[in-house]
DNA sequence: AGCGATCTTGACGCATGGTTCAAGTTCCAC
DNA sequence: GTGGAACTTGAACCATGCGTCAAGATCGCT
């Protein structure tokens, strides 16, 4: 396990970084679907050199996913963990994850594996998927939320979400959450 | 106005009856945006015939919607039409719109709007709206229903399901009920 | 039966986007 | 400086699906 890079060249460093850049640009403006031509041209280089590096679009995801979500993840997780309230906390962490879905398409691919699983993007998704149960359990000892929900429910009521906000491009981002606000109070006991 | 129709040659009665059919057939099963080859190889001839007969999908799905959708939505505001409690009525309309939603890819189309928009599919639409429309007045005037829901916000709630149910093909139909239910429970005032 | 009008065909061109690889270019160790 | 390894390119191939049209097949009137 010593020294298992066996170097590149100059300019293949520079391409690396170069197309590592581009591909956090266009996957953060159009999701991680867009078309390597765009990440290519984004690169001034040519697609070919994307395989080569990334052995393809699987590779360059797993190349920038950590820098591109992780920390918008893990920052609501955290932010999140700062409210007292167990039912004001998990709905402020539902509230956050679906506009972050909306505002962030990169993001929500990841939330949605919509694209070939790779270990960092799994693994990504566990830990929210972790935090939420835990989240819900705690939401529901009030006895405020629903006692049937169930934690596989949350993270296809995300699922859902994302889908939408997918969808969604050209509807206005008040109303998706407008909405998003009728699912959450569904999750409410009847009181 | 008299006799506009040329007549057309035995052959071709026969090919237009057939790509009726078979539209019907894969539309159902697929949604409109089945690839007209299909369509074409269900009837057993080729592409260009449809273009000849209907003049590309628009006109091919003007031919077959109200066959294929019409009778399941009015169906559907007539089965409602006869629950007497109002918010019962409302419930049970969106319940059964979003399961229709989930069961026929080509209803979902239609309340979508995702295809070029025809005439026929417009008054279907704008028909289920009103009806809802007049549904959600019903079910706010007993206070029962949150009084900030707009019929937009009707709307968009079932144009939301439609987007979940196209992407749903490989979820399960009872999990995609059960939360649809979550959000119905979100509709109703808080009490 | 024959002829012209009607009808159908299927290959073509378009566009999108992934994936590959022979050929050409650039780097760098010597 | 130069030779050869490392690197890049871009055009070629794939697949999907729409829409068109010249050429050929079929119908049905006379």
């Amino acid at each position: 396990m010593t020294s298992e890079t066996p170097r590149l060249r100059a300019d293949a460093q520079r391409n690396v970084e170069g197309i590592r850049q581009a591909a956090l640009d266009v996957f953060r403006a159009h999701g991680l679907n867009s078309p390597l031509d765009a990440v290519a041209r984004a690169a001034g280089v040519s697609k070919g050199t994307i395989y080569h590096r990334f052995g393809g679009r699987q590779g360059l995801i797993d190349a920038v996913v950590e820098e591109l979500v992780a920390e918008r993840i893990t920052g609501i997780i955290t932010a999140v963990g700062a409210i007292e309230d167990p039912v004001e906390r998990f709905e402020s962490y539902l509230r956050q994850i679906w506009l972050l879905q909306y505002d962030e398409p990169a993001a929500n691919d990841v939330l949605l594996r919509s694209m070939p699983a790779s270990g960092a993007v799994n693994a990504l998704c566990e830990h929210a998927n972790e935090n939420a149960g835990r989240l819900l359990a705690d939401a529901q000892a009030t006895g405020k939320v629903r006692a049937d929900l169930t934690a596989e429910d949350v993270c296809l009521l995300i699922w859902e979400r994302g889908i939408i906000a997918r969808a969604c491009a050209e509807q206005p981002r008040d109303g998706y959450s407008r909405r998003s606000e009728y699912t959450l109070r569904g999750l409410r006991s009847a009181s």
